[in-house]
DNA sequence: TTCAGAGTAGTCAAACTGATCAACGGCGAC
DNA sequence: GTCGCCGTTGATCAGTTTGACTACTCTGAA
């Protein structure tokens, strides 16, 4: 993956509202030639800087309104086994491994409280899995976003 | 924003990979008339249910390969104050509010482990926000994905 | 039963795509 | 200096897709 240029950060930016406008149309608005958007978002989708379009879903509209994030201790000698356990947990969204005392930090949605716990639950028992402590989000303060980096 | 029923994921599904699929493709794979898929797309863009395409960039893609999440404390009266000038700040990817000790919880991203530490300076920085605490992500170990729930 | 909403299947003209080309400019290697 | 490489440009082409429209069918709810 190499990093991306002044000109496809603006392609991009042009793209963030519909992601299907006409590449014509593109070009004219940017003042660049057809054949130069085209090639660039080529090589933009295959470089795989993109995530897969489905990462654009809000879970709210698949109907898991409550967010949280769990933090995960975890016995070290069984850390792969954990993650592909965790893996296979539809509701964990995304898992890291921070620096300091917890040994994953995991994002989770839930249709409810009650399936919180219950999501909450199925991650405790994820081999290799000692401790769990999970925090609810109350409010989605600021959601997800990156247009502020592309404007460099 | 309207939940999305089992046709709506199905589209999504097929959108994965790649977003500009012309809409006959989309349709003939689905096993769908084109009008459907076609009037459940523009349905799906109009009710919010997406993210602008900017949130599929990698922040790596954009020279931004460290990310770490930062705790803030904050006084409560000057809640909004914060949150507005935290929404001026392009690093900072995401911000929750959990139940519970910390008051904030904020996804930042930066060039470097230097860098990082400019922006938690920035957060430290902003009105109403007392104490903070970066915690570097040394690993993403699953990165983030909804693929999971768009098969129920 | 009737109705509204959603899906299907078909049409149309206009517009888009992907592929290709020659030409041009900047840039690093030699 | 100049050579070749690479990306951009502006152009062309046939084939396809789009958006808008129609009429018909199906289904669940009143």
């Amino acid at each position: 993956m190499q990093e991306l240029d002044p000109t496809d950060k603006r392609i991009l930016g042009a793209l963030d509202e519909d992601p299907r406008v006409p590449i014509m149309v593109l070009a004219q608005r940017l003042g660049l030639a057809r054949g130069t958007v085209q090639s660039r978002l080529e090589r933009m989708t295959a470089s795989g800087a993109l995530r897969p379009n489905s990462s654009r879903v809000l879970p709210a509209a698949l109907g898991r309104g409550v967010a949280a994030s769990v933090s995960a201790e975890l016995d070290q000698s069984h850390l792969n086994e954990a993650i592909a356990a965790l893996r296979e947990i539809p509701e964990v969204l995304e898992c890291h491994a921070p620096a300091g005392d917890t040994d994953l930090l995991i994002r989770v949605v839930a249709t409810s409280p009650d399936d919180l716990y219950r999501v909450s639950e199925e991650i405790r028992l994820c081999p290799g899995i000692v401790r769990t402590s999970t925090s609810m989000f109350l409010r989605e303060v600021i959601p997800y976003r990156t247009t502020g980096l592309l404007k460099d």
